[in-house]
DNA sequence: TTTTACTTCGTTTTT
DNA sequence: CGAAGTAAAA
């Protein structure tokens, strides 16, 4: 090793930077700079090595983790690296899938179904099927057929395995017919991406040749987070070199309900009995007290690789924990320590981000954010891509790039409003499935189909349209497409008919899809339409994520793996919350273990500071909730926690307090700390108020409470009303003080939507102005100054 | 066919 | 509290 580039490294990652060849294990706990040699590693492969770029493929979870890998490769090697395959496990997928899908029988121009899609389909076989929804729900035939997916198990299988029960049988023949349909409107879901590959390997021996001979060296990232579909892909590519290193950390495994399966990686040596096996212990990340605090939870978890993270860095600050008497305190508490903090010169707002269980926990942050004047981005809530305004759009592309999806056709017939209704589409529909043709051709052959009438005279036009978008979108580029596609439909006005209160949201997302498109375009010479939605519906709401950003981050735990803060919050630390009440009331303390995982992710975010907070009383749906302490916060050691207050501390199995009488583990997982949960001869369990509850309701109607029967719900009263929209990444409050405005009423201005303009009221909002205009042409509209942008004229 | 008024029910987490 | 589904009216 003559370079320097490896002279940073510690003796364990140098080693695994070396160990270039054969099956590798690299066991990686948090903030131990698995990164970093796993890009050193790759540098090394092709500096020292001499290996082609081109015959290296990483896989990572998210895309953002993608780019980052490539970029910081990209550094330490220079030049080659956009030969690199570097991405995710269904972005790869999809680019196996584009070349050879037609070997399985689909169109190589598939569209991608997300979880929208997926329920109305299921909804259309149910009801077909003359299934009952209340009785076996869209949400669990859904699950059910993922999980299967997961493992590999196709419809056919899944029924041969499931002949007695009598729903599953149900479920396989749900699953058999929404194969059939998937296939039919030449989709693929998600889970889809990972099986059809393994089955196209399987099937084409000669295709899986070709990537084993391309893909000689394979790392990745995340391992503990793959399923058995993902573990079997890895297995086939890596089948003829073996030179495969994974990377992972059984103690951030939080992804087993999406079929995670942690035995991949407990059992990779099993399967590889020649593998070498390296752990970083040594983590760079979080001061002593953090990491204190990290491995002091994790160590409840059974079952898990023995490991001890340490660090040379510093004590550094103690863990706080804080407890509010309701979640409205608390998020004030967060928002004004950020603001006093960021205020003092201590670090940027873009060194803080607030983590949480639900994504529902962010509305009342956001608004606190709003209220302090703090710039935030929110991650995740309604994906981007998820919206309907969007959606909208993307079917319109979808059908006509793509005739025989018929759900996108479906969805786009009487969008806008064209006199469409469910009998003429059941019309359609029929005559469709008589001829075994898409809906859409369906719809061109509308003359043909009986007793259609007068109806015809509306479908017509529509089938015209689309025809001569598929004409322009020979030539037309994406951006330009959708534009045509917004005018042409009238979009804009169809939205204001519809939604007078989210339209202007709602057609500024729209323009967001458009510059999205745009810069596609440009990032991808010569791309296709085809290609465009395919990318679209892998996008993650993390990777919308700008690292440069000084912005505070809102996220969820889940969405923070693999991020670091040097100030994390760790918000609503509660039992029922965190862990969640599911994971509670379970039978498997299996589930117990991952939410415990989840914390030990969240707290190894914070690389200096971390606090957190819980709130005695929060509101969920429209009824406030009353929780105790998380059992995380009080596996905490005593000494390690900077805690205004003593937290009450009942469970006592750390401090040997004769006072408990758990008489086992399980005993103690099940009931949690005292008097939280009882298990209720259902699968709901039931919360009582306890001593560490704050209760500050009137007596009277205190004392009027009876205890709660068993199986009944949490105890819940009344609060008051939240507010806000979230999505996406949600951009927050823009970091200004109120915006300055030159005009008054009466005066003159321009906007560059809606035109010119007269101001008839102006008054003072909390840190801005509401602006009320009468426009020429646009009417009314009432406005905050600093987003209205209004110029005076 | 479309609009509306009313009921029901739910959330963990997401590629 | 909202979204989403259902029933009834316009």
């Amino acid at each position: 090793m003559s370079s320097s580039i490896y002279d940073t490294l510690n003796r364990e990652q140098k080693e695994a930077v070396l160990t270039t060849e054969g099956p590798l294990l690299l066991l990686a706990g948090a903030g131990s700079g698995k990164t970093r040699a796993l890009t050193h590693r790759i540098a090394y492969l092709i500096r020292e090595m001499g290996v082609n770029p081109w015959n290296i493929l990483a896989f990572t979870f998210t895309n953002k983790a993608a780019e980052e890998l490539r970029e910081r490769v990209d550094q330490l090697v220079g030049f080659g690296s956009e030969q690199i395959w570097v991405s995710t496990f269904h972005s790869t997928c999809v680019r196996i899938l584009r070349r050879h899908i037609d070997r399985l029988g689909f169109d190589n121009r598939f569209t991608i179904y997300d979880a929208d899609d997926q329920k109305s389909l299921i909804k259309d076989i149910c009801k077909r099927f003359g299934i009952d929804n209340k009785q076996i729900r869209e949400r669990d035939f859904m699950n059910a057929i993922s999980s299967a997916k997961d493992r590999l198990v196709d419809p056919l299988e899944y029924r041969m395995q499931n002949m007695g029960d009598f729903s599953k049988k149900k479920i396989g023949e749900v699953y058999q017919e929404y194969q059939d349909q998937l296939k039919k409107n030449n989709a693929l879901d998600f889970d889809d991406l990972i099986m059809k590959t393994v089955e196209l390997f399987k099937a084409c021996p000669e295709v899986l040749e070709n990537y084993q001979d391309r893909f000689q060296y394979i790392s990745v990232d995340e391992y503990q987070d793959t399923n058995r579909a993902q573990f079997e892909l890895i297995r086939l590519l890596a089948g003829k070199y073996r030179n495969l290193c994974v990377v992972g950390d059984d103690d951030q495994s939080i992804y087993k309900f999406r079929g995670a399966d942690i035995r991949n990686i407990l059992d990779f040596e099993k399967v590889y009995p020649d593998t070498k096996v390296i752990k970083l212990e040594q983590n760079y990340r979080s001061t002593a007290n953090v990491l204190d605090v990290a491995n002091a939870v994790i160590r409840n978890n059974r079952g898990r690789k023995a490991k001890a993270l340490w660090t040379k860095k510093g004590a550094g600050d103690r863990v706080c924990f804080r407890q509010f008497d309701t979640a409205y305190e608390e998020a004030d508490y967060i928002a004004a320590q950020i603001a006093s903090a960021a205020g003092k010169g201590k670090g940027k707002y873009g060194d803080y981000a607030v983590l949480y269980r639900t994504n529902a926990q962010a509305r009342l942050l956001e608004e606190r954010m709003v209220q302090e004047g703090i710039p935030y981005d929110v991650v995740g809530g309604v994906n981007f891509y998820a919206r309907k305004e969007i959606k909208d759009i993307l079917a319109y592309l979808k059908t006509i790039d793509n005739g025989r999806d018929d759900l996108a056709a479906k969805r786009i017939i009487n969008i806008p409003r064209r006199g469409i209704g469910p009998s003429t589409i059941a019309r359609v529909e029929d005559y469709a499935e008589m001829r075994d043709i898409s809906f859409y051709d369906a719809l061109r052959d509308a003359d043909n189909i009986m007793d259609m009438g007068r109806t015809v005279s509306r479908i017509d036009p529509f089938v015209t349209l689309i025809q001569t978008f598929r004409s322009k979108a020979q030539y037309m580029g994406i951006a330009d497409l959708i534009r045509d596609i917004l005018e042409k439909i009238g979009y804009k006005e169809y939205l204001e008919s519809t939604d007078d209160e989210g339209a202007e949201d709602r057609y500024a997302n729209v323009e967001e899809l458009i510059s999205k498109a745009a810069g596609y375009e440009e990032a991808h010479d010569g791309c296709t339409l085809t290609e465009f939605l395919a990318e679209v519906a892998l996008v993650a709401d993390i990777d919308n994520v700008e690292g440069s950003a000084d912005r505070v981050l809102l996220m969820t735990l889940h969405s923070a793996k693999g991020l670091e803060f040097p100030c994390v919050y760790m918000a609503g630390m509660e039992d029922g919350l965190f862990p969640s009440y599911m994971s509670i009331s379970a039978d498997d303390t299996a589930e117990l273990e991952e939410e415990r995982r989840l914390a030990y992710v969240g707290i190894t975010r914070a690389m200096d500071r971390l606090t957190l907070t819980a709130a005695k009383s929060r509101m969920i749906r429209g009824e406030t909730q009353y929780h105790p302490v998380s059992r995380f916060v009080k596996e905490i050691p005593e000494e390690l926690l900077d805690c205004e207050k003593a937290v009450p501390r009942r469970w006592s199995f750390q401090t040997g307090d004769p006072d408990e009488d758990y008489d086992s583990r399980e005993d103690y997982d099940r009931r949690g700390s005292r008097g939280g949960y009882e298990k209720g001869s259902g699968k709901l369990g039931s919360l009582r108020l306890t001593e560490d509850v704050f209760d500050f309701r009137p007596k009277a109607s205190l004392a009027g409470r009876k205890p709660a029967a068993k199986g009944e719900k949490p105890f819940i009263a009344q609060g008051m009303g939240s507010l806000n929209q979230l999505a996406g990444v949600t951009k927050g409050m823009p970091y200004q003080a109120p915006a300055a405005v030159d005009y008054k009423e009466g005066d003159r201005v321009s906007h560059i939507k809606y035109g010119p303009g007269t101001v008839t009221r102006l008054e003072k909002d909390v840190r801005d102005y509401k602006v009320t205009v009468e426009f020429d042409k646009a009417g009314q509209k009432i406005m905050y100054a600093s987003f209205a942008k209004l110029k005076k004229i």
